[in-house]
DNA sequence: GCTGCTCTGCGTAGACCATACGCAGAACTA
DNA sequence: TAGTTCTGCGTATGGTCTACGCAGAGCAGC
């Protein structure tokens, strides 16, 4: 029992060993003609260029003109390819808030970048999450983020659930305007027209005596006038961060 | 173009109009041995039981004694019967608020409530949404939620905006944990064993001189102390509810 | 009662998918 | 030069969804 949960941790795969720079190419054998960051970006141009689902070990192969098998001599698994995937589509965290930058102004722009990467990359979201971060560009958007809050009277673990409700809120929404976007494609129109024909397939099925409040959010045209998804966005951002402030405010005190 | 967004809106599939008591039964025809609400328990029997991975075609038909081929009679596609299994899963509504609850202790009973529907069946969290609401029950969650924001000074469009707000927070939040807890059962050490060993493996790897900020939060023992789930939950949701306070405060005033 | 239409159930088959296993050969060490 | 070790890949298995078409059941009209 719990025999994998020595002092080193559990056991990384050895993929993402190879990301951190630890592991040393054996010298015997031929010279491998693929490697794992190779492979990596190969994937990720597949997933740019036709989706997430075109994502298969035999389609990513082809990309790179090698045989479906021969991925398995660098990459555990699929789910191993899609973790690295998740880093490398990623990128590079934003770097740490220029100084003199406070708390709001710092997450703000953390959560913009975030937003204009799964705006850029909406394969990202439909990645499956098997864990916490463990790649490191992960752990640097993280770094960056818990930068923002030095200084500030939040305990650490306070910092840590912040960035959580933070990164949680643009991902949620990320994938509601992806899911738009999608779903208007698909149907050849564009997304306002999509909201208003779904406004009208609301209120043609909903009986008005059991969903009064739904039919007066309709009545107001709420599904009819286009917004712009950045200030629906701005919105829920605003929110958050106010309530932030009250705790700190109320830690500060 | 635009040509299935005439006034009717988009059109619906016939399994979900179904699920509307619209829908006729043609009077030809022998009896129907299945029925799109049996398949649909059987579906979600199954994956109550062994996940949302287990629900295949062939296993439902299993399930329900029948032939594979013989579920797509009464359901397009494996999506659209995915649709109907979160409509199911969800089940009704938790009802308006009581009369004469405010809306902040209206909207924690709401987020409680789809809090414990995800934490009863996490499998819920794995169906890919593909678009807006259009199931009796999802609008029935919806019109509840509406309710709660009955009578405070914010525009409809906002009450709409703050409902994404919290059930994507709740969605989120739940997601989390749910992996926390599959990841736990794969590697069979209890949840806050795990979190510990991950504290250590991220110790391991990053760099204090590049991840000082990350550093301090491991060694304020963040990820070594157990804590409640639900107080992490608690503390989002208070956030979030923080933040619309404040706007409702500044529509009043 | 008989004919014919329509709808149900299901069998077959095709096109994918991930991946376990084992063999041929390349490149380095001694 | 001999041995070792690692790479690349071919084959094969078992799984997925679902397109298509056939057999037969039940009702409408005559």
């Amino acid at each position: 029992m719990a025999a994998q949960t020595d002092d080193s941790g559990p056991t990384l795969p050895a993929a993402i060993e190879s990301a951190w720079g630890l592991r040393d190419r054996p010298p015997k054998g031929p010279r491998p003609g693929l490697s794992v960051p190779a492979i990596v970006d190969a994937a990720v141009r597949v997933a740019d260029a036709d989706g997430l689902a075109a994502v298969s070990m035999s389609r990513v192969a082809k990309e790179l003109g090698s045989a479906t098998m021969a991925l398995y001599r660098h990459v555990g698994s699929k789910d191993e390819l899609l973790t690295l995937m998740l880093d490398a589509g990623y990128g590079p965290p934003p770097g740490p808030p220029p100084p003199g930058t406070d708390w709001r102004a710092g997450l703000t722009r953390w959560a913009w970048a975030e937003h204009d990467v799964l705006r850029h990359r909406t394969w990202l979201l439909h990645v499956p999450i098997t864990g916490p971060p463990v790649t490191p560009h992960q752990l640097g958007w993280l770094e960056d983020g818990l930068r923002c809050l030095d200084g500030t009277a939040l305990a650490e673990g306070e910092k840590m659930s912040t960035l959580l409700l933070v990164t949680g809120y643009v991902r949620n929404e990320a994938t509601l305007t992806a899911q738009l976007a999608e779903g208007s494609r698909a149907a050849g129109a564009d997304p306002s027209e999509l909201m208003r024909s779904y406004g009208r397939l609301v209120a043609r099925l909903i009986d008005p005596a059991r969903f009064p409040a739904l039919q007066r959010v309709l009545a107001a045209g709420v599904l009819s006038q286009d917004d712009d998804p950045d200030d629906e966005f701005t919105f829920g951002l605003d929110r958050i961060l106010d309530g932030i402030d009250a705790l700190i405010r109320r830690r500060s005190a």
